[in-house]
DNA sequence: CTTGATATTTAGAATGATTCCAATTCTTGT
DNA sequence: ACAAGAATTGGAATCATTCTAAATATCAAG
């Protein structure tokens, strides 16, 4: 596999506009990571490294993910005592696990929702980030 | 430090009615919960029970932790990738951290809100839980 | 109140995600 | 092309948590 030169300079505009030089293993992270929006841990992304042209190491992918997170550029998903996930998904959004299954879904989050959410806060409360997530069961037919 | 007898009572029966077998270790660990409703660290909570008469075992308060999550006794409240963390709150409650102190506090979750929140989930999401944290900075005036 | 079956406790080893380290290699502005 | 600062790397270190197997405690039945 392989990045197509459009594909390569839309990666590294992204990377420059979050505050990060672009280097190839960003790039490679990053398009793992923007092309199956799926919630992988560190592990998986660094598996999925293998089928680029070379490979990162893990400490790069975790070096990678977390410059991504503080820039902004992706989420962190943390459930329980489980490994950290990485979402691109920026809009806000609140997690389901399927206990079943393992899998993880988005859940966009009205705008009424969220402002209601503030409002249960204390004066004085300042909120700069919140995470909700759900677990339990679907009874959906997708894999 | 030690337990009257009323006190001990009441903790054997809020063991036995979660089906949990009324041990010391458990009658403590439940007590050293109740006493302080801060949000303490498995760590912390073995800390603490070091000033009763005796000890218990770090594995025990593991162990004690667990059947209390499991018998819906206690929750737990995770913060990325920090220790969890404890707290006998039953209400429905979503959980703010102050950044600067690292002090959690809970906050009290309205019936409208969880209502609402359900109604975010498509057809078929069947959530058993739902964990909602906030990490802000707060202006209280309070420790 | 003893006994046996079962559950709990325990210390220490093992695990596993993550972080740290110090050396090498890259990126970027000049 | 060069220097300065940033990023990458493999491996060691950390640390919360889980596991293990032996010792101990609980409880129901007799």
């Amino acid at each position: 596999m392989r990045l197509n030169t459009t594909e390569l300079d839309r990666l590294k505009t992204s990377l420059k506009q979050a505050g990060l030089k672009p280097t190839r293993q960003r790039e490679n992270v990053l398009s793992i990571l923007l092309s199956r929006r799926d919630h992988p841990t560190v592990e998986e992304v660094w598996q999925r490294s293998r089928t680029l042209s070379r490979g990162i190491s893990l400490a790069t992918v975790y070096n990678c993910l977390e410059s991504f997170v503080e820039s902004g550029l992706v989420k962190q998903v943390n459930y329980e005592r489980e490994p950290t996930r990485y979402c691109p998904n920026l809009r806000p959004h609140a997690h389901f696990k399927d206990q079943e299954t393992g899998r993880v879904y988005d859940i966009d989050l009205p705008n009424e929702v969220l402002i209601q959410l503030n409002s249960i806060l204390p004066e004085g409360f300042r909120p700069e980030a919140i995470e909700i997530s759900f677990h339990g069961r679907t009874k959906t037919q997708n894999s």
